[in-house]
RNA sequence: CGGGGCGUAGCGCAGCCUGGUAGCGCACCUGCUUCGGGAGCAGGGGGCCGGAGGUUCAAAUCCUCUCGCCCCGACCA
């Protein structure tokens, strides 16, 4: 990033993506290609998604549990494409202690190489079903409802901060079933979950949809995700929840005795948020001044700038600001930026920038008039706020409008992007020009869905539960064959 | 694994072509004046120029080798 300005999104969005990033000090460059070192405001919007989400998934009936972050490398043999998937991208363990090397350093103690080695998990399915294999007896043992909070580890070849990343932060979440019904109920259920939050807490209007078989996660019978645009039009898929019908039950060997006493497998159901998130918050709202963070995952929701001239208004000024911080910290994220060497000009611009939304003044006047100088980070103009008995719920009703703003304007420019098309051409034509969601009449085929892609770099992002039914009666836009679903195209991070 | 680029102060860079022992901006430290939209002035600290070898009286600069990183592709449940 230069010294002072932000690439425009227009000019280079994956450039002004990452000015955005380092303008909101989110992250700091790490030693280990392609991992991030995550910064307290980077972080804490993390931690803001994953107190939102984990009351989301208590309310559904989920508990938390913890699983270890090494899995023994013959687990993964177990289930034949869940290894295909991840196998090209794994880390192993392969010893237990280091010694001095001759130049000095160390190396690896030959003397301590493991037996079998273990694998860093990419996720994990296995180590969880090996373990429900033991806890599963019973259909009285079912459902089991469990969500892990971990990090995983997948060797990506390119890597993007928060889109991309060798290691991530993300929620797993892993049940058990006695019915096929029952699990597609649940995960679809928490795609529902997921679409809400996005909704809710990210104002990212998300599209729930069916994955196709070729973007279908490696050993799942279903795959549901939900894909945000991002605003140069290309998709982002934001969540995914996956129907894994008995696939690891069989793998596993989990079994249980059904009411009439005979033994069944278990049916099951992933689903999972990461740190991309992140990614996908500031790919959908910000601005080329810096971050804009919707208030309910903003670390600082209101940031207090104090301001004095002379030594005798100093005094007072923080006096009030104190006051004014502890009248709204009980129920709002507020700081108080009372470092003394810095000018209020150039605090406003890193509040700007760190994308808090809304920023409170409080000087020598507005000590006198009992109120506080309001700027919102989105829309409208700097105003007055007494500070009375009506003074948090003022605040509040901002931080409300600027949350509902964010989400219309989101949904407003995925609205402008989505595109009905009926010829390829068309999607073909527009894709550069306009790129966006292209909601199209399918045939499902894999193989004319690679032909595509190669063609457009455009993929299926899904089969949207919204619009199926819809193409009853028409045709393919590509190959002109009766169409089986509605598809939503895009390019794709 | 292909194609391209870059390694010089904490960060971002110039200097290299045409060798003469290192500079700019930001950040940092000290002081004074400032302070309602990115402060100004003065002074100061910090780098064996990615590494090794070679040419030379002399190498950040030229030559050879090497290591690392970034970008574009391949890859991406």
């Amino acid at each position: 990033m230069s010294q002072q300005g932000i690439t425009p999104r227009e000019k280079d969005y994956s450039q002004w993506y990452l000015d955005v990033i380092a303008a909101g000090e989110l992250v700091d460059k790490s030693p280990v290609r392609g991992c991030m070192v995550i910064k307290p405001h980077g972080y804490g919007i993390w931690e803001a998604v994953q107190s939102d989400l984990d009351a989301r998934f208590k309310a559904t009936g989920h508990v938390n549990a913890y699983f270890p972050m090494f899995i023994p490398q013959s687990f993964l043999s177990k289930e034949a494409e869940h290894v295909e998937g991840f196998a090209k991208e794994c880390a192993l363990v392969t010893h237990h202690r280091l010694r001095s090397a001759e130049d000095g350093g160390v190396e690896p103690d030959p003397a301590a190489t493991l037996e079998e080695p273990l694998v860093v998990r990419p996720t994990s399915e296995t180590i969880i079903w090996h373990m429900y294999g033991k806890w599963i007896n019973s259909h009285r043992d079912l459902p089991l409802l469990i969500n892990q909070w971990a990090n995983v580890v997948r060797w990506e070849m390119r890597t993007r901060p928060f889109l991309r990343t060798a290691e991530f932060l993300w929620q797993e979440g892993h049940t058990a079933h006695a019915t096929r019904d029952e699990a597609v109920e649940e995960a679809t259920k928490m795609l529902g979950v997921y679409s809400d939050f996005a909704h809710e807490t990210l104002a990212i209007p998300v599209i729930p949809g069916v994955k196709s078989a070729t973007e279908r996660f490696a050993g799942a019978e279903e795959t549901y995700t939900i894909e945000a645009m991002m605003q140069n039009g290309w998709a982002l898929q934001a969540g995914t929840s996956h129907f894994l019908g008995q696939n690891f039950a069989k793998a596993f060997d989990v079994t249980f005795q059904n009411s009439e006493g005979q033994l069944e497998h278990v049916w099951a159901t992933s689903w999972g948020v990461s740190t991309r998130l992140v990614g996908a918050v500031i790919m959908a709202h910000s601005d080329d001044t810096g971050l804009v963070l919707p208030p309910k995952v903003a670390p600082v929701q209101v940031v207090l700038v104090p301001i004095w001239r002379k030594d005798e208004d100093k005094n007072r000024v923080l006096q009030f600001a104190n006051s004014v911080r502890d009248t709204l910290g009980p129920s709002t994220r507020v700081h108080l930026d009372d470092r003394e060497k810095m000018k209020p000009g150039a605090k406003y611009f890193e509040w700007e920038r760190k994308g808090v939304p809304i920023r409170l003044e409080i000087g020598p006047r507005d000590v006198d008039a009992n109120s506080v100088f309001c700027a919102r980070r989105t829309g409208g103009k700097k105003f007055g706020i007494p500070v009375d008995d009506g003074f948090v719920a003022a605040v509040h009703a901002e931080l409300t409008a600027i949350q509902d703003g964010l989400l219309q304007a989101a949904t407003a420019h995925r609205d402008a992007r989505t595109h009905r098309v009926d010829t390829y051409q068309q999607m073909k034509d527009q894709m550069d020009t306009e790129p966006g969601f292209f909601l199209v009449p399918w045939h499902d085929d894999a193989e004319t869905e690679r032909q595509i892609k190669d063609d457009c770099k455009a993929t299926i992002r899904c089969f949207p539960l919204a619009y199926q039914g819809e193409q009853a009666g028409k045709a393919c836009f590509y190959s002109g064959r009766p169409a089986t679903h509605m598809a939503i195209f895009a390019r794709a991070y």
